[in-house]
DNA sequence: GTGATTGCAAAGCGTTTGCACCGTA
DNA sequence: TACGGTGCAAACGCTTTGCAATCAC
């Protein structure tokens, strides 16, 4: 949160480019230091203007393929946006919480009642209101299983 | 699951659409049946081959358009897609949960642990094996509720 | 009959690709 | 110096908008 652990992650960042092999350009380290001051989930646009202070010269294409690089080293991670997700699901009476199958995109609905307890305790630490939440298990149904075993596939 | 429940849903989105005061078009009810029978998430363009079948006339326009209305009506939800959410944020070590303010876009990290007896109670019942979850908390922070209401905004 | 709804075409937007030039290692 | 990396322009795919024709109520 504080300035000094920007700098920290910055540092961090770069020496995870450096032993991955990648190069560290002035339109690289643009981008990085944009994400690094950052306590917000940006997106590209608003990256590219805000990095252009630190590059000029920048180029927003170069702002996308860093931004892949990064996802790739896990040094960033995507964030859920409601408007931009593009599949849909039907929605179940009481159940808000999905099961997605990553390879045949089926869905099952469970109730994680839970959840209230953990949503109150972080509002509570942190003032934060929750409005919504957003949680989704992803991974490979019993029979996507068998189908790959079968197949021999991955 | 079994393909009565299929046509009772389809029944309920109907009557819906009905009382919602929307009128019951057969493009529109093409659409319904394809989510209606369908357990998976399926994209627009998916949506719209399938719904052809039953309504050789229909544009891929109306089907964006059934399913704002779905949406509206609470009748589907969007799923989560890695591959198509477009804001970045930093990742923080060891902390894989999102509590995200959908006016500032600031997020913070928190580690929810108890996260994992939840997934494997649900792997267990059905077979699934969880690969990734994307659990994220979405509302107010602190300093925009106080902004809010200093300006008197909603 | 009348106003909501539709489909087409075109515009719009965010993202990716092709390619010659540039700059880091 | 060599080759990974860059920026520009154009292509691309998905989604939205304008408008006249259509259809449910």
């Amino acid at each position: 949160m504080a300035a000094s652990s920007s700098e920290a992650r910055l540092a961090r960042w770069r020496a995870a480019f450096k032993s991955g092999g990648y190069r560290l350009t002035s339109a690289r380290v643009a981008v990085l230091r944009v994400l690094a001051e950052s306590q917000q989930a940006l997106d590209a646009t608003r990256i590219f203007d805000r990095a252009r202070v630190y590059e000029p010269r920048l180029g927003l294409v170069t702002v996308y393929r860093t931004l892949e690089t990064m996802l790739a080293l896990g040094l960033a991670q995507k964030v859920h946006c409601p408007a931009q997700c593009a599949r849909y699901a039907a929605v179940e009476p009481g159940h808000n919480h999905l099961l997605v199958c990553r390879r045949c995109g089926r869905v099952w609905y469970f109730s994680g009642d839970d959840l209230g307890a953990l949503m109150q305790a972080v509002a509570g630490e942190s003032g934060f209101r929750v409005e919504d939440h957003w949680l989704q298990l992803i991974g490979l149904c019993a029979r996507c299983r068998a189908e790959m075993e079968t197949e021999g596939a991955v």
